[in-house]
DNA sequence: AGGAGTTTGTGAACGCGAGAACAAACCGGC
DNA sequence: GCCGGTTTGTTCTCGCGTTCACAAACTCCT
């Protein structure tokens, strides 16, 4: 985390940039397939619902891929942020815990077109090993290290439940993994020089239920009510 | 967003801090179970795994509810911060989108347990509406007026493919929804003072990706390689 | 009762990110 | 070749969030 390789760039992207590069490169991908060639910053911005200032902020830390006057070349802007975040090839991946979240997972399409490949599905429950989920075979979780050697696997996706959680970051750090994006209800602790992403569902709804709590104990306005 | 009811405390809660609240409940739960009566912040910030000083300025938004010397009540912290964030009691939610996705938060127990109910599972696509996902009908998008009248829904759940969304949302925001949890990869515009949290998945396994790229071309340290 | 030890709550400094505003640069027409 | 119009890239300012450091307050022991 501290020191780069000295001989690229080694420009550091501040970090709330980095969180919307992606979010760029969709809105990217959504004008090329329009047919759009050039775009203003002005209309990238509003397709990736984002202020124009700060889209022209967050590129210009890349470098200067417009041209003023006149805008960005979608194209090339699109391919440039995509060498940027590094899913100009695909990176393998492996999910760990085969429940409903990972069925779902595994069959998301989403990965495969935006630079990811599922490469194993590892569950700990044998009855599971006869599977077969979006024609990747599920595998015995002790093949992670093996599995993890063939591909070069780098990212690990955690789907297991939360007492699971714990112990398969471990095995994936100890296999040499060092990006884990975890499903589960836990709090991982983890080596320094391992990224840890987090996405929990019910924390999400709890934030939307804390702002709805304070809005107004029912539907006050906006919505034409009858007297219960 | 502006107003509040004045009769109410109405101290406004950093928005960071909201966002850590539901983490220090879960922690706080997790210790209640292993029969920790009291904690201090210490102990409280590790189990949920952010700075103690973070977390001590976090509580003081909230209240004064430790003792000096002493630390937390642990039950007595977990209902405050339950009653902050709005989860004493359940809060009716509709999901729409029974693909592979609406599957499993349809199945998610994490909801039940947390202030959350699924009262519904919508779906435009007729062949899914003789299924039953969880002990709930999967039923015809077009109730979903009906739905949100009788049971008082103020917050829904997208998890349709990205074409639908907008149009999801919008039907949401003209029945009274004005808290929509977004699994969709689109950019939803909604009016002001409806909220949107967003949750793509491609977006935080690209965020890993970008770092991942940066740690270095391959596994170098913390690892012993065969040379190929 | 008093003092030592512990832990909370908060005031202040610091760094990062958001947004506005503007100069630099490019295109097209004359 | 020059000028007006347009759009980028950047500078500056402001506000929020994080962290440090410490006073206030509580318990326990003597």
């Amino acid at each position: 985390m501290t020191e780069r390789t000295p001989t690229e760039a080694a420009r550091d992207i501040p970090e709330a940039t980095v969180a919307r590069l992606p979010v760029y490169l969709r809105a990217l991908t959504s004008l090329a397939e329009a047919g759009t060639a050039t775009c203003s910053s002005e209309e990238l911005a509003s397709a990736a619902g984002v202020n124009s200032a700060k889209l022209r902020k967050d590129l210009s830390h890349l470098g200067s891929y417009g041209t003023r006057g006149v805008g960005y070349d979608v194209e090339y802007l699109r391919y440039q942020i995509a060498r940027e975040i590094g899913v100009t090839q695909d990176w393998p991946v492996v999910i760990v815990g085969i429940g409903n979240l990972g069925h779902a997972l595994a069959n998301f399409s989403g990965f495969r077109s935006r630079g990811f490949r599922v490469v194993a599905l590892l569950d700990a429950d044998p009855s599971r090993h006869a599977e077969q989920v979006a024609g990747v075979d599920v595998r015995p979780f002790s093949d992670l290290a093996a599995i993890v050697a063939e591909h070069g696997v780098a990212i690990g996706v955690i789907s297991t439940p939360a007492h699971a959680a714990q112990d398969v970051a471990d095995a994936m750090v100890s296999t040499g993994i060092r990006s884990i994006l975890n499903f589960a209800p836990a709090v991982l602790s983890v080596p320094d020089g391992v990224d840890v992403r987090k996405v929990d569902l019910s924390i999400e709804l709890q934030i939307l239920a804390y702002h709805e709590q304070r809005k107004g104990p029912a539907g006050l306005e906006g919505r034409l009510e009858a007297p219960a």
